[in-house]
DNA sequence: TAGAGTTAAATGCATGTGCATCAAACTTGA
DNA sequence: TCAAGTTTGATGCACATGCATTTAACTCTA
């Protein structure tokens, strides 16, 4: 049994959707004027590289982005059809494999950054102080750490 | 010309993206294993009730929740549908309707508080100090009021 | 007050998502 | 070592969403 939710920790929720999804909708729409693939595909693209020439699983990948196993799947699907990513089998697990970026997907990464860049910084940064962007960042980072 | 973001910015941003969607996806499964509706649902009757007698106008509503318009109205298909909502024409403008929540609505909202109230408290609550919750909420609202 | 422009809401069609389930490979334990 | 259980990833089907467009009503201007 758990205790109920103060007034604050449901404000902090309302405004957990509220934000995220003006501040999602905000950087979604310039991408999107700009031509340029979807926030999860950039995701995506982001992971793999980070991950290096090693690549990741796409369970590992799941987890990192918290993305539901079909959903990655098929969004994976998309991205090898447009030639972003590729898949390799794997040795040590016969039903694993491995994704990496192709060079037309890091090409494509790259040539996103500086649109999202300011799109990030329109949506959430000029709101806050540098002091106040730390903050945030720091509670936010409990709520993800804590998935159960 | 905006200003490229700050780390703290961008890992804010990030942040904000994967806390949503941890925090969102815990509320949702406790509601679906409780056979409750979904969030949206909830919020729609929530914010129906909240204008009291006068109900919502569709556009209204739609600012509210930050909802696009042709998926609200989908949205209250649904739950008209359910006999959750009703709409009814409205006699100063001809292309407009009010929404208004039925009893079995109302019930169904306050029936799901409970089971809600608790997830919001395993996935948020018990993270925070009443004085961070505050300081998230504060800083949260700052993004949810400045939609261009 | 007619016509152009705007706003409210709905909808056809393509695409994406959720749920359940599946198949195949791995692990565990008697 | 073999059967039961688990993990990885894909997929059929229903439902939801996004985009573009439509219809109807309102507003504003000349």
């Amino acid at each position: 049994m758990t205790a109920a939710p103060s007034d604050s920790v449901v404000l902090a929720w309302t405004r957990l959707e509220r934000a995220h999804r003006a501040a999602l909708g905000g950087v979604q729409t310039r991408l999107k004027k700009a031509g340029l693939p979807s926030l999860e595909w950039y995701d995506v693209l982001l992971e793999l590289e980070r991950a290096g020439p090693a690549g990741l699983r796409p369970f590992e990948l799941q987890k990192a982005m918290l993305f539901a196993q079909y959903n990655l799947s098929r969004l994976i699907d998309r991205m090898e059809a447009a030639g972003l990513v590729a898949r390799s089998a794997i040795e040590l697990d016969g039903r694993g494999q491995v994704l990496h970026t192709t060079r037309a997907g890091r090409a494509l990464r790259r040539r996103t950054w500086p649109t999202y860049a300011e799109a990030i910084q329109h949506a959430v940064g000029r709101h806050f102080s540098e002091a106040e962007a730390r903050t945030l960042a720091s509670l936010l980072g409990r709520l993800h750490r804590a998935v159960d």
